[in-house]
DNA sequence: ACCTCGTGAGCAAACGATTGTTCAAGACAT
DNA sequence: ATGTCTTGAACAATCGTTTGCTCACGAGGT
């Protein structure tokens, strides 16, 4: 293949009759360094014409900073995960850093975040998304030797973290449907020993104190974040008398397995059943009916955590600590006024 | 955050008694050079009990080598990226390469690949996959200074390519519709000035030529790879009398247009119309009914073109050129033999 | 006229690893 | 006992930038 010989700062020197320092100390913008505007001039336009880039490997040793960002998701053929990144190389490019990905299968056992990447000193920082329990969490990044933001959680013990208001999503969802005119509202949560999942009950349910009505047990079914989940929990809803007429899913996933289930079933949505998720992804429309969401600024989250290891890594700030809001229900076909009595 | 010092070459050689370069050559394992079995022992325990990882910036200056590659991809929220970005780094992880991802939104304009990733030295190789006409890729190609692969197409011009064998894809894909006993068989094309959907309407006509049945142009209609196509090349397929009994889409997305057209028009599938895609993703299950499809290995795409691109640079092949074959029917439920008469 | 000071730019030493070359010491043959 | 090999390991240069320091020169103050 096509062999260039690279631009080095050496021939820009050369080309503008100075020496090299003089030309990183130009192409650097030191404000404080004097260096006469003529020169500088030159400087320049030789840099430009030749094309320079700087070398990041030695501009990296030199400086101890690459520039580059790590993100570790556990998943990227999960729209969740793959939003954020979106999110994250956009903040991150925009401030002129790269972004290097890293898949956690594992993180218990998988030591790649702190291994590969923060101890060979490939990345000046972190960006982390994981489902593992807080704990492991915890010390799994308490070995990594760079500032690190985790995206999409709340962890105890881990002082950076941006996550979505999933209280707030449950509630505004719940809402919804009561303004609807539904009563019996069925949740199918996400999991109950999470932080998401917990905070989204518990919106559930403030919701649904907040219009009188008390909440009822049985219509709380936990449903995980799969298509079989939703499938299962939905079908367990329909068991409860007398039926709910409603469907709050966590997720996407889990609205279509109940609507699946809800298919099976012969119950028509959104005459018999509404459903809707209290998250947004570019599928909802491609469902039967299209599925009624809340949407979530999923790319917020990355971008939000990039900007904000950024400036941590600038000591611009030096916590990182956000709970985005959810941006308003995206009514599609899913949902509707209860069939009268 | 936590400031650790990090264990350099010196270290270990200091704890070791020898020096640095010993340590380097013995970690890198230079069986041409002599070093005692003894001494080496003593590096290797030494360096794993201090945790020493080298400096990859310092390695890279040194080598020339960044042991990462770059992967260039136009969307993150399309599977089909995703997908291939999984075997990407997958293949590159497992050979000890790290993996830069890049957005490349327009092509023509932003030259980000070549300016920031391969003229700056941040990578050994890039993997690109893109949506642009042959001429710009390679305008584009020919500045970058590193080897490079295209992944999911065949680019005139360019050696390097692993692609999808599409044209296998829909010859299978429409055998499978008439071994079910369609006669009529409707093509949702992707785009018809592109690779993969020309090789795509080529294979669909080939197999009902070999049923013996000759192809009728009114039967093909371009829906590109979206909702909103599939939606309407459907509704234009309906109209032609006499109606098809099947269609074949080119995505599934387009197939999930194609199902809601066919809500809305009251068509039952599969009873009334059999749906099906030339490729497959985990949406597919969602659909309604769920969709049948046939499987592409994309996740190989990407480990291909990885595994390919490291070849290159490690001088074990001097071309990578592969064309992936189908996986199979993934039989779901909206696709039965046509209603008699 | 001499000393001081400010300005603009070059010198040279890092950063941490790799690698060509040199060197010391013991083995062996003469 | 002397010279030649072989073996094992140290020495030192180098990759391309950045950055502390030095230095030359002209201006300005006394």
């Amino acid at each position: 293949m096509r062999i260039k010989k690279s631009i080095k700062l050496k021939d820009v020197a050369r080309a503008a009759g100075v020496d090299a320092s003089t030309v990183s100390r130009v192409l650097n913008n030191e404000t404080e360094q004097r260096v006469g505007a003529e020169t500088r001039d030159r400087i320049v336009s030789a840099a430009r014409e030749l094309g320079y880039k700087p070398n990041a490997m030695a501009r990296g040793l030199r400086t101890a900073r690459t520039f580059t960002l790590g993100i570790a998701v556990p998943q990227l053929d999960n729209p969740v995960f793959t939003q954020m990144m979106i999110g994250a190389t956009r903040a991150a490019h925009a401030r002129g850093y790269e972004l290097l990905i890293t898949l956690i299968e594992d993180m218990s056992v998988d030591s790649g975040i702190y291994e590969r990447l923060a101890s060979a000193h490939r990345v000046d920082g972190l960006l982390v998304s994981t489902l593992e329990p807080d704990e492991v969490l915890r010390k799994v990044l308490e070995r990594v030797s760079v500032p690190y933001v985790v995206m999409n959680r709340k962890a105890r013990g881990i002082e950076n973290c941006v996550a979505l208001d999933n209280f707030a999503a449950a509630k505004q969802s719940t809402e919804y449907l009561l303004s609807l005119g539904h009563r019996r509202i069925g949740h199918l949560a996400g999991l109950l020993n999470d932080y998401n999942g917990t905070r989204r009950l518990a919106g559930y349910r403030a919701a649904l104190k907040g219009a009188g009505i008390d909440p009822d047990p049985a219509l709380v079914s936990e449903a995980g974040y799969t298509l079989e989940g939703g499938d299962r929990a939905a079908r367990a809803l329909l068991r409860v008398k007398p039926r709910p007429t409603a469907m709050l899913a966590a997720t996407v996933m889990s609205a279509a397995g109940a609507l699946r289930a809800l298919h099976a079933e012969k119950v028509r949505v959104p005459a018999d059943m509404s459903v809707m998720s209290t998250n947004d992804l570019q599928i909802a429309d491609t469902f039967h009916p299209p599925l009624t969401t809340l949407r979530m600024p999923l790319l917020e989250v990355g971008q939000v955590a990039a900007d904000g290891l950024l400036d941590l890594l600038e000591s611009k700030t030096s916590a990182v600590t956000h709970l985005l809001q959810p941006k308003g229900v995206v009514v599609r076909d899913s949902t509707a006024a209860p069939r009268a009595g």
